[in-house]
Parts: structure tokens; sequence; C-alpha cells
DNA sequence: CCATCATTCAAACGTTTGTTTGAATCGCCT
DNA sequence: AGGCGATTCAAACAAACGTTTGAATGATGG
């Protein structure tokens, strides 16, 4: 079966490399030859083991995406099966969102965090590459933190709702992407911007907050001058 | 001063197709031909008028940010002229920040949707452009708007508000790019996806209830099961 | 021990990239 | 008219791109 050459990971180091180049520096910009000269591995076994470029960076998300996407809806069947019959609360079915992608973070073999940063850029990468993959990937889990979000949040309409998950999404990709952006508009230094569980114990009261709004009035777009803390409108 | 061969506005239709072509396809993924071929002009006019490929995409951007920037901080001026003495709203805030955005998008001549969608991009590119550009652009307009989301939000300690700050630019520059991401995620479809100022009047909510939110705790990530409405924690 | 197969390798393929060049073109001013 | 300065243009530049090829390599199974 596996014939081994002196070295036989090389396809293993083929996708960590390619992982971390288009992490810092995007796809169209990170050419192979960058790949297999930092991997130490001849150009032609790009081709051999993946097919093209295309191909390899398909890969690099799959392997991925589809163990983090997976956790996170383990993680909400067990929140589900333990509170029977009540519905969890909105902080819980976001924690079941974010908590995956922190332990993601925490261990450099599932990607660590240059895959965080890699996944939040390429929400908003343009081409038709990704424009395939993530919908596939990500399809199970809308659906299924939607309905869990719609019991949790029984007077937001269904529009609604669906909005705020773009906002939530939003946020999140943003934040993961982020330790580079993160600088460019911080006046004061931000301390813990190191430490992922900081950021996620501010971000899942933020994203609480924000499903929980009260609902937009009909035509304006500011509340009065006094409009004050979060009271659910319906 | 103005000599005028038979077209002039060459510099002016170079830089609305790149606009354009990088904002549906990226930067490092757009080609000078592709951009002087759509444009029908002369491929040496770039170097011409610019002087590189990096000069172009600079200018693209500068020429858009520093008016919508500039009209951000007016309008704060203005909110804070108006309101003598007592701090302008956060959703008041927050509208001097979408507001100019929307205005941008309503006007072709100002760019309109596509530098939109292309500045959505910007903050999550990589490169060492954008990291040169946005920080310029925007340092004087997160500086002020801290300064008035820290006055009407005075329970909110100075690290927290610069996190959340964060998350808002977050979930906007995903959403002003979003028209693509958009469709990805989207289960059901999307009213009222083209129509800008309905996305405005979820989305100012969604923030404002995030910026408000209560604090979060010490040590746990999720509030407890019953953990309800926005209540204000200090 | 030789044949076999998966893998590696150096070299080259034809395109496309950003950039440069030098001559042609055109309106303006004296 | 005529020369000037700004602009356009076709052509070429070297470099880098993704991809392909065909031969070397080395462990495995008959």
């Amino acid at each position: 079966m596996n014939r081994k050459p002196p070295c036989a990971d090389t396809r293993e180091r083929i996708l960590a490399t390619a992982e971390g180049l288009f992490m810092e520096r995007g796809y169209a910009a990170t050419s192979l030859r960058m790949i297999t000269a930092k991997a130490r591995v001849n150009l032609a076994a790009v081709h051999y083991h993946f097919g093209s470029k295309e191909a390899l960076i398909r890969e690099v998300f799959e392997r991925r995406l589809g163990p983090l996407n997976a956790a996170r809806i383990a993680h909400l069947d067990r929140l589900e099966a333990q509170s029977r019959g009540r519905a969890p609360s909105v902080e819980q079915v976001i924690e079941a969102i974010v908590a995956p992608a922190l332990q993601v973070n925490r261990d450099p073999l599932a990607g660590g965090a240059d895959f965080l940063r890699l996944l939040g850029r390429a929400f908003s990468e343009p081409g038709q590459t990704m424009r395939e993959i993530l919908p596939a990937q990500y399809r199970q889990v809308v659906v299924r933190f939607k309905e869990a979000l719609a019991r949790a949040l029984p007077g937001v309409p269904d529009q609604e709702l669906t909005w705020r998950m773009h906002f939530m999404f939003g946020a999140l990709s943003y934040t993961m992407a982020g330790n580079d952006a993160l600088k460019l508009v911080a006046t004061c230094n931000l301390e813990g911007a190191d430490d992922p569980e900081s950021i996620i114990r501010r971000l899942v009261p933020f994203l609480a907050a924000g499903l929980r709004a009260p609902l937009p009035g009909r035509s304006e777009v500011a509340g009065g001058r006094g409009a004050m803390n979060g009271r659910k409108a319906a």
C-alpha cells in the first residue's frame, strides 16, 4: 500500500505550508513555487498529489472546515439533548458556534490560529472557488443553528433572524481573521488580543445582545435620543 | 493647462474600471491588461498616469475613502453641535458611521455599491498595501467615534469598548462586502438584500444592542440558562 | 534478483505578468 | 505656421506563473 520513500509526509508538508502562506499572503498572491520552496518539496509534487493549484486550496479548506463544523453541530446536539424540553439559551447556542473554533485555535494539529485567520478571510475573498466550497461546508450548520436560535428567540421574525445571523457571522469571521485588521484601528493597546478565550468572553455577550435587540421601527433608522437599554419590542 | 487629446478622461476611466474589477475579482487576480482592455485604454496609460499597479489601487481607495470618512466626521460634528451638553445616543453615533456609507451606495458618482463591497473586502485582504492605506485613512475616525461612544456608554470600560467597536466594524464591513457572502449561507431568500436602507434599519439596532450589552462575567463564558433580556450590569 | 509501482526530481513548456521604451499623435501658444 | 509639451500607442522586455514531461529513485512483492 504505502510506499514510503525517504520522506512520505510530502503531502502533509505541502498542505501545512500552503495553509500558512495563503493565510499571510492570500490565495492569488501565493505561487506554487513559494509553497514548494518553503516546504522543501519539488515543484511538481503539488500536481502529483493534488492535481492543480485550485484543488490544493480546496483540500486545505475541506480537511479543516469539515471537522470544525462537525464539532459545532455535535456541540449543539449535546446542548439540545441535555436540556430536554427547554430550548438552550442564546448564549449557549452562540458558544456552540464559537467554542469549537476556540478549540481549533488552541490545537496546532487542527490548524491553529493560522487556519482561523485564513477562514475569516475566505468569506470576503472573491473568486469562484470559495463560492463553491463555503456553501457546501456551511449549509448544514446554518440550518441547524438558525432553528436553535429561532427557539431561543421566539419574538424575532424569521427574516429578521436571518439578517442578525448574517451580522453575527460578520463579527465572528472578522474577529477570527482580525489579528491584522485589529491593529489597523486600535488606538490603544488591546490587552488580551493574543488570548482567544478573553476575546470570546467579550464577543459572546455582544452577539447575544445584538440577537436579542428590540425590533427596528417601521420607518426611522435611529431611535430617539433617550432610547435606552435593550427592551424587547415584541 | 489641460491639453485635451481625443479622450482626456483616460485617468478617470482607468480608476472606475479598476474599481469594478478589483471588487469582483480581487486585487492580485486582476491584471492591468484586464483593466486597460475593459476601459478601452492603452496598457501603458496606467503607468503614465499612476506609476505602478500598486499606486493605482492606492488611488482607487484614497479618492473614495477620504470623502467617506470626512462625511462621517462631519456628521458626528453636526450631531454633537446640535445636542449641546447631552451626549448623542448610541444609535445616533452608529448612524453617523453608517449613513455616509449609505449615501455612497446611492450615488454611483461617489463609487456606489462597487466601492463599498471593495472596501469591505479590503479589511480582510492581506498584503502590505492595505496595511498602509487603511490605518492612515481611519485613524481619525476611530478616535472621534470612540470618544463619542464612550460618552454615550458611560458604564462600559475603555478596553471593553475598544473590543466592541472592533466587533461593530466587523459586522459592518462584512455586511457591506457581503452581497456575495450573503448568498453563501442564506437558506431562505433574503428579501430587501438589494435595498441598503432596509439593511441599515436592521443593522443599527443590532449594533446598538451589542454595544450596550451587559458586561461579561469574570470567568464563565455563557450566561445562565435563564439569562434574559439586555439588563445593564454596571 | 528482477520487475513493479509510487514517488521524486530537474528541466522545459507556453502564457501571462508588471514594466519600459521610443516613436507617433494631438491641441495649444507665440 | 510651427514647435512645444502633454498624451497615446504598438511593441518589446525580463521575470514569474501554472502545468507538463520523461527520466531517476527506491522500497516492495513475486
